[in-house]
DNA sequence: ACTCTATGTAACATATATAGTTACAATAGG
DNA sequence: CCTATTGTAACTATATATGTTACATAGAGT
């Protein structure tokens, strides 16, 4: 498991920007929303700005999508929360080819399943929109 | 990026045994040949051996698969040393679904598309075996 | 132009997981 | 019994993420 939260975190900010909750959406009223600290909020914000997900504006204040609902995939958000170089899942043993016929191949040789393992998870987020995911949150509010 | 390399320690872990670079592979052998310490390879072989992946002996030390290297695939590894409840990639926020009803709802709507996706990786992995990466391994070492 | 409000960001504290290390008891082969 | 190795506890170090305070900066409305 992930150490951290920020790929839920920013699914669930972008949710209620979408719902608009409030019509003026802060990072203060994000934050007690989804139970954290507004710094953090404006910290995911400032990767979703970056991925050109959301606008921001300062003063004022007040966020919005960037782009419809159906047009952000749960990849898109991940894409743009996820620090670890090109997204890799697996993470190799500093000096592991330094000193051993095995080390000094497998990292070259892992990569290549390693690789497909990813873009099949990866294929499987981009299959799901921010739609899908708010139209499930409003049939479960309904019902 | 997961934040450890105990699986692809792991996997050296076991292609060293079969390779049987030395004919007594002990913690203290396989741990220079990684690069790293002793004890960091004996929690690897807990959990490898609790995972019925190798046999350990004391005293006179030196392991040994318990299975071909046929029989075991990297999924099998993936499952040995991850920790993480039901090997959940993505990560809640704590309290997430305390103070919102968009968070009350989210963590239940996401666990399925996160399910999917992880299948899809776990079942990537499940393609290869050690069988597959010894002989790559191999394969290099001779060209 | 002034004021208010919210963002942007630095700085520091805290929490957690991992990895490295030392030490030593327990165990099994010879 | 001796020796070598595992099993494991205990501690340290490190990295990453998160929480928090503080304050400069910017933009909307008056």
């Amino acid at each position: 498991m992930r150490t951290n939260t920020r790929y839920t975190e920013a699914i669930q900010i972008l949710c209620y920007i979408a719902i608009k909750q409030s019509n003026l959406p802060t990072s203060d009223k994000i934050a007690k929303s989804i139970n954290t600290n507004a710094v953090v909020v404006r910290r995911i914000f400032k990767m979703l700005k970056d991925a050109e997900l959301i606008n921001i504006k300062r003063g004022y204040g007040g966020c919005s999508l960037k782009k419809e609902t159906n047009e952000i995939t749960l990849l898109d958000v991940y894409k743009a929360v996820e620090t670890a170089e090109n997204r890799q899942i697996f993470k190799f043993h500093e000096g592991l080819s330094a000193s051993c016929v095995i080390g000094s191949k497998i990292e070259e040789i892992l990569k290549e399943p390693f690789q497909e393992a990813q873009i099949a998870l990866e294929e499987k987020l981009n299959n799901v929109t921010l739609e899908n995911v708010i139209f499930n949150i409003e049939k479960q509010i309904i019902s």
